[in-house]
DNA sequence: CTTGACTCTGGACCACGCTCCAGGGTTTAG
DNA sequence: CTAAACCCTGGAGCGTGGTCCAGAGTCAAG
């Protein structure tokens, strides 16, 4: 269906236009087609794209990361090459992100579990957790 | 009680001494006491800021939010509440990261149950996962 | 006194992920 | 036809969080 401008596909995936050829630039996005006049013409799968990126990004994903789970999708229709590995890798990845954030979360958890929410800063627990002694 | 010089306190903070000194020109490290030779001089309670740096940064805090961390321990009568919400707040975002990233591990673990190494499969579950529609 | 390790300043530079700008050309509504 | 709104390119600039450098001075050991 689409036949959409720059403008066009970045008011879909909501983004900024810059943002799209920037992405261009840095091949999350394939070139697109020009029309005579040297517009880029976009289409649906564009948008498409461009809103997993945007979700990716949100996810802490860094760009190229997200540009090798891109490719990993166009292996994917391609016919499969080292997909289950690379796509395991990911997903270790994706685990250690969790375990971090779970063990930040746990201490934060606890932080806020033990504040009293008023009082000397003194008696303050999550000062005292983050300025706390180490060894050597 | 040390007096120590920026390389020594840089060592027991396990940070660089470039960062000692960008620490200072971003004002979460006071401006030292100097030798007459111009050295700077360091007190255990430099030692202890850096670490509190250290562990803040590590748990997610961006520079900006621990310069305020260190000012608010100045407010001795407000900084609990501040600190409190602050980190109530930081927990929420990292909830919704963990959220969203194990929205994320499905899409992944599903895309690996599809294709496990062979074979073709015409629809990618990853963009499945997070390339999904969107209202408007 | 010499040597080597350390420190000083200021500024350049890096990666990341945009964001904006100038100075053009194009498209479209009235 | 005109004017507004859009698009093009290339490159500069920005905020974050550092890192590295030159060219100079300082300190401690032998």
């Amino acid at each position: 269906m689409g036949a959409f401008t720059i403008g066009e596909v970045a008011r879909r995936a909501a983004i900024s236009i810059d943002t799209v050829r920037y992405y261009e630039r840095r091949h999350l996005l394939p070139a697109p087609a020009r029309r005579a006049s040297g517009y880029r013409q976009y289409g649906d799968e564009d948008v498409q794209r461009l809103r997993f990126i945007r979700r990716a990004k949100a996810l802490g994903f860094a760009l190229e990361d997200i540009r090798s789970l891109l490719d990993l999708s166009i292996d994917h229709e391609r016919g499969v090459h080292g997909l289950r590995a690379r796509t395991e890798a990911k997903l270790a990845d994706i685990d250690a992100r969790i375990a971090q954030l779970q063990k930040m979360r746990r201490g934060l958890r606890q932080l806020v579990a033990d504040c009293p929410g008023s009082g000397a800063l003194d008696h303050c627990p999550i000062l005292a957790a983050l300025g706390g002694k180490e060894p050597a």
